[in-house]
DNA sequence: CGCCCGCTTGACCCATGTCAACGTCGGTGG
DNA sequence: CCACCGACGTTGACATGGGTCAAGCGGGCG
């Protein structure tokens, strides 16, 4: 506990939220962590909110890692419509596995300040390959992104405004749980409630509207950009929010055993 | 074309359009048709209509492969309401990489009659080792469904009932027509109008009243389980329907100088 | 200090849902 | 061979969740 205390101090600008995200499905072993470190230390880009990190059309020339902020991927009608696909937090990766792709058929901008990591693909290769536990973990990782999005579908297809914004709030804070950027029950939720009304399909008067009936009913306490949660299974329920599909419950726990590598430094 | 041909007569009931989608991606060897091939006639399954293949809380065991048959991922909520978050078509993987999850979080079903065919991950591991093209090809087939599960978030978030419609059909139109499932303009339909009511999101009431616009505008002819698209291009320009996503631009083909392998047999 | 972005609220409207009845067709058992 | 049945499609009347438009408000920042 005190070594990964220290650990944590010593890494303040690396990727622990990553490593913090894959330890939900495994133990990594000391030599994977340095792994990762290396891998997202090489090349650190800032962007302002707001930003694109890449566009559609662009060809995809490495793997951006998340490591600070918040981003989201989208997409763009002729008319200007706009659907928000997926938030991305700390730790997480956009696509990993994308220059099979020519190019992209969306777009991914910052949502606050982003601090990122650029990983080249001959970077990544090197860490999987050295690092089956990592590959393991980087799988689980891409999976619960599939998973997600398949939830998306299922929200937007068949809850109604109210449960999709409570189903969203219960994603993004156990998401964010995951990483180590809750406090209690509660969290930022720097995303204004246009961006909301775009990741749910609705307009953001309506938006505006549930969130007013989620606080007047004590689900949710939103004052600026600040969430509290004070009963999340209440949430839960009203949302009809399954937490199975982030598949949480330590799935890759039996790879503990392949490796004898000690655990702290 | 004449060895093609005589191929394709040879491999009735074998994974001819699982084939003919890679080969939308990379050109194949002979060799590597042939480890498919192999891989796919190990252990075939036949399902009928209205089934389950794998339920949720099912522990995934293999890599269900669609030889021949329509099916669907489908998601429940506790309530009744139901979700198709996905349909399988023919040449159609089933999640190759799944069982790094300990179990699904939703359900897929069939449609039609089905024939499948049932790849043990070991058989998929040694598949893969032996040909990195395959790999390759399986990679750019996992991003495309990602693709297309993005997509449908759009789909449902953004579109009016008319363009959701009409923006599932042309992608069904266009999948079916990489595996050699259409004739001309038009292609089989084995779908019911709750199925593609509970795929968009909308009502079967609705969906009826949808299709007749569509058809009253002679954008589709929809006569029983045949749908003929007469004019794609107006279609797509109706339902904001933009090809990208669906990657078809032979991303792989840098990759047809790697190999000398002869292509005929 | 003032402006602009984001939040809030009210009035009104429309796309889509719900309910209910009826039509149609293919299959099946008597 | 026919009668029935169930699944699917179709249609009309009506209800409603959520959209649109417009105005006002509040607070953070240049």
């Amino acid at each position: 506990m005190l070594v990964w205390l220290r650990f944590r101090v010593a890494v303040v600008g690396m990727p622990q939220h990553l490593i913090r995200k894959l330890e939900q499905f495994t133990r990594l072993s000391a030599s994977n962590r340095q792994a990762v470190v290396n891998t997202a230390t090489q090349k650190v880009r800032f962007l302002g909110a707001h930003q694109d990190i890449i566009s559609e059309g662009d060809a995809p020339e490495h793997v951006n890692l998340i490591l600070e902020g918040w981003a989201y991927r989208y997409k763009q009608l002729e008319d200007g419509r706009r659907q928000i696909i997926s938030f991305f937090l700390p730790g997480d990766l956009c696509d990993p596995h994308v220059f099979v792709l020519r190019e992209m058929d969306h777009a991914i901008g910052t949502i606050t300040p982003v601090r990122l990591a650029e990983i080249h693909r001959d970077q990544m290769l090197r860490l999987t390959d050295e690092h089956p536990r990592i590959t393991q973990a980087l799988w689980w990782e891409t999976l619960v992104t599939a998973a997600i999005q398949r939830e998306w579908t299922v929200n937007l297809g068949q809850r109604t405004g109210l449960e999709r914004i409570g189903h969203l709030l219960c994603e993004l804070f156990i998401r964010l749980r995951g990483v180590g950027l809750t406090e209690g029950d509660s969290c930022l939720l720097p995303v204004t409630q246009v961006e909301l009304g775009d990741a749910t399909g609705l307009s953001n008067v309506h938006v505006n509207r549930v969130l007013q009936e989620l606080r007047a009913s004590g689900l949710i306490v939103l004052r600026g950009k600040r969430l509290s949660i004070p009963d999340l299974r209440a949430l839960q329920a009203v949302a009809q929010f399954n937490v199975n599909y982030l598949h949480l419950d330590r799935e890759g726990r039996h790879l503990d055993a392949n490796e004898s590598e000690r655990v702290s430094a």
